[in-house]
DNA sequence: ATGGTTACTTAGCAGACAAATA
DNA sequence: TATTTGTCTGCTAAGTAACCAT
């Protein structure tokens, strides 16, 4: 309790910050401690000390007339600067890969939500423009350019399978992973034919974090000749796509829609396949457990299209079996609860007094009420058997229009808060409070 | 085109915390 | 009340993508 203030303390102090009059949360507003850098992966840095950081390593940003934060008695900041450009209040260069940390605000503030709200608004703008985009990739497919190919082929890749851009990097000095645009020719196989489907590729790559991404997914014709040809006289090594780069895509991409880039794609896949998914699987007529539960398949195809994993919790076996043993224990209770009606009923038919009529009335509803009970334990139990390496967190969070989520719990009477946890309502509050029930992306 | 710099979003995980259960 | 289980939060790495100089 004690230290539970001391940090209240803290936060109450260090903790907000005065933007346009108004107070904010910060997100994270101390340094990063030091200590050894692991790093995702096989990470060529990975036991590197990261250094501590000082005062003197730290830039402040804040408006000329605002009152400067004192540094640490006998330290100086490195620089104090009045940038209203920019949205950071804090940064430092962190000394493993030399490159910028920055103190900024909570998802909760108005700054970062009205981010948040632009984002989406562009990918719905794709909406009106994606089958003008994808008529156009498809006839870049035959084009006379090789350069032009790649890039809608790749460009064919970052939309129906969400991929993301992949940029260049240095190598040695993060890990192997790879993106789209960076795929080389090791990371696929053709398959002519593959399990009774034409033209399929098998893609096998570490994607972001060293998550690997695995799939075989059956392409147009098109794509797979091009493929072949651009993998001809390759070695495993080359790049798949080596006429392409992630800018000169988005060059491209911004000709065809104002603010258009390689992510939007999976924001915008993103949120249609949630919203279709609901659409779907939502039934009206469900219980809340039920339409729960179409929520969280819906979020999780959305999941499984953006390769969002997790490892299997520590105890996922251990807890599933005590799920099991509570179904059985529920299961028993109900054949319990089945013969026992059965008796009350045939008492009622043998003496028909008003007795044995509430005593069977009774029984009724007990065994409504466990089988209710069952069928939430089985729920719960496929809910949690499905999710047990698919992460929903990053998609609920990153790409999904809440404006969908709180639509879809208008529309059926689900409290917001069965979706969104309290962090989470606060982040999304602009969308809690426009959203209607008839909201569509 | 290329490389360097900067600012911002997206990502998974460990441990803290809270709720459920023994 | 003690212990177990499930959820949430903080942390910070790892991406995307813009801009600028050459």
């Amino acid at each position: 309790q004690k230290l539970k203030e001391e940090a209240d303390k803290i936060q109450e102090e260090f903790g907000y910050c005065i933007l346009d009059g108004h107070r904010e949360k910060i997100g994270n507003f101390k340094t990063e401690p030091p200590g050894l850098f692991r790093g995702r992966g096989e990470h060529p840095k990975m036991g590197m000390l990261k250094r501590r950081i000082m005062p003197e390593d730290v830039v402040i940003n804040c408006s000329r007339d605002s009152k400067i934060p004192e540094p640490p008695a006998g330290h100086r900041w490195k620089e104090v600067r009045c940038d209203n450009t920019v949205t950071w209040l804090a940064s430092w260069t962190e000394n493993i890969q030399n490159t910028l940390k920055y103190i900024m605000l909570n998802p909760s503030s108005k700054l970062k939500g009205e981010k948040d709200w632009q984002k989406y608004e562009v990918a719905r703008r794709l909406k009106g423009v994606v089958h003008q985009i994808r008529a156009q990739y498809r006839a870049d497919w035959k084009s006379k350019e090789i350069k032009k190919r790649q890039r809608a082929v790749a460009l064919y890749f970052i939309d129906k399978l969400a991929l993301r851009a992949g940029n260049e990097k240095e190598e040695g000095e993060t890990a192997d992973t790879v993106g789209c645009c960076s795929l080389r020719v090791e990371h696929i196989r053709l398959h002519p034919e593959l399990d009774g489907r034409e033209h399929v590729v098998e893609f096998d790559f570490l994607g972001k974090d060293s998550i690997r991404y695995y799939n075989k997914v059956s392409v147009e014709k098109l794509v797979f000749k091009n493929l072949q040809r651009f993998m001809r006289n390759k070695d495993p090594g080359d790049d798949l796509f080596d006429q392409l780069t992630t800018t000169f895509l988005n060059k491209h991409l911004q000709r065809l829609m104002d603010g258009l880039t390689a992510k939007v794609f999976r924001t915008y896949n993103a949120s249609v396949t949630l919203q279709e998914q609901l659409q779907a699987l939502t039934d009206p007529e469900d219980n809340v457990a039920g339409k729960l539960l179409s929520y969280n398949r819906a979020n999780r195809a959305v999941a499984v299209l953006c390769n969002h994993q997790r490892s299997i919790p520590k105890t996922f076996a251990r807890s599933m079996e005590v799920l099991q043993e509570k179904i059985n224990a529920k299961k028993k209770q109900v054949e319990e609860a089945q013969e026992e009606l059965k008796k009350a009923e045939e008492e009622f038919e043998d003496t028909k007094d008003a007795k044995a009529e509430a005593n069977a009335e009774k029984k009724r509803k007990l065994l409504k009420r466990l089988e209710e009970q069952l069928a939430r334990l089985n729920i719960q139990a496929t809910d949690r058997e499905e999710n047990k390496q698919i992460a929903l967190g990053t998609s609920k969070l990153n790409y999904l229009d809440p404006r969908i989520s709180v639509a879809w719990c208008k529309k059926f009477g689900i409290p917001i808060e069965r979706i969104y946890n309290k962090t989470q309502r606060e982040k999304f509050a602009w969308a809690i409070a426009m959203a209607g029930e008839d909201f569509e992306f």
